[in-house]
DNA sequence: TAGTTTTGGGACTTAATTGTCTTAAATATG
DNA sequence: CATATTTAAGACAATTAAGTCCCAAAACTA
């Protein structure tokens, strides 16, 4: 059951990273994150990329630069993630793969799915990255196998 | 969010069909299968192939050969097909794709994600290629776009 | 200003998924 | 037996996802 792609992935738990460590000022170098969470360098960087022409992170180049959280980590959801790493239609897709899956024109397992997504929805708009961070914070959960 | 592969949402959408039309006897051909459902009559070959092999459907070949159900439908469960055509550990997997996520080293999202893989487990182990060949027959739901 | 550090952006390679095609094997029919 | 029908099996091509690499641009340091 893979949900996330890669860049989805790397990009949230890099971002969850970000968040724990929210007590260091100023810019955390990609070299770094990747180094700590075992993710490649510049696959990383691409998906940085993203997220920075998306407003999720700032950057700064040169020595001591890196990127930063453009709002603090109580105001972005894992919903504004996904939406920009995966595309806006996220929560929107047929299980089947049907296009159009709606009330009008369900498939077998439309009334199942909706519900199924609907709570997954919720949990991803209501769960924060500080809420994440703190938790790695608390040394309780790994970011990093 | 992309749940399943393309063999499994075709492999689903052709058993559900050949439930939905258990009134007739005899094997039915994968030609019209992939015709009625729009599915590429080669791949779905392929993927009738693994279903076979694993015991979910049987094969006939020659005139007015194709494929039948091995059991009634209303004994096979979208489980078992998930299983044969994604992998056994299709419920176990971590939301963040770290290893061996667990109780002992869990991930930040894995409390909510165990929850969520549960339900979706739950029901997948109770809906049965009948149910949803039911559905389809009395017209309400639609396996083709 | 020269050199170093760091992100930006694009080209490129590799791997996995998806889709197509060809031939063989099994079965039925005339 | 010859021919048509249908699945079996595997080679092959196209597309997408994942990962790598290079060099430019920005910023700091001395």
């Amino acid at each position: 059951m893979k949900v996330l792609s890669k860049a989805t992935i790397y990009g949230l738990r890099a971002l969850v990273y970000l968040a724990s460590e929210k007590d260091r000022t100023g810019y955390l170098s990609i070299g770094e994150i990747s180094e700590k969470l075992n993710i490649s360098f510049h696959f990383l960087t691409k998906t940085f990329q993203t997220l920075t022409q998306h407003g999720i992170l700032e950057s700064y180049r040169g020595p001591n630069g890196g990127v930063a959280l453009t709002k603090p980590a109580d105001q972005l959801f894992l919903t504004d993630i996904v939406h920009v790493l995966e595309g806006a239609d996220f929560f929107d897709k047929c299980l089947l793969g049907l296009p159009g899956c709606g009330v009008e024109a369900p498939c077998p397992v439309h009334d199942f799915w909706k519900v199924a997504k609907a709570a997954m929805k919720n949990e991803f708009d209501n769960t924060s990255l500080a809420e994440l961070g703190e938790k790695v914070t608390d040394d309780r959960f790994r970011l990093v196998a």
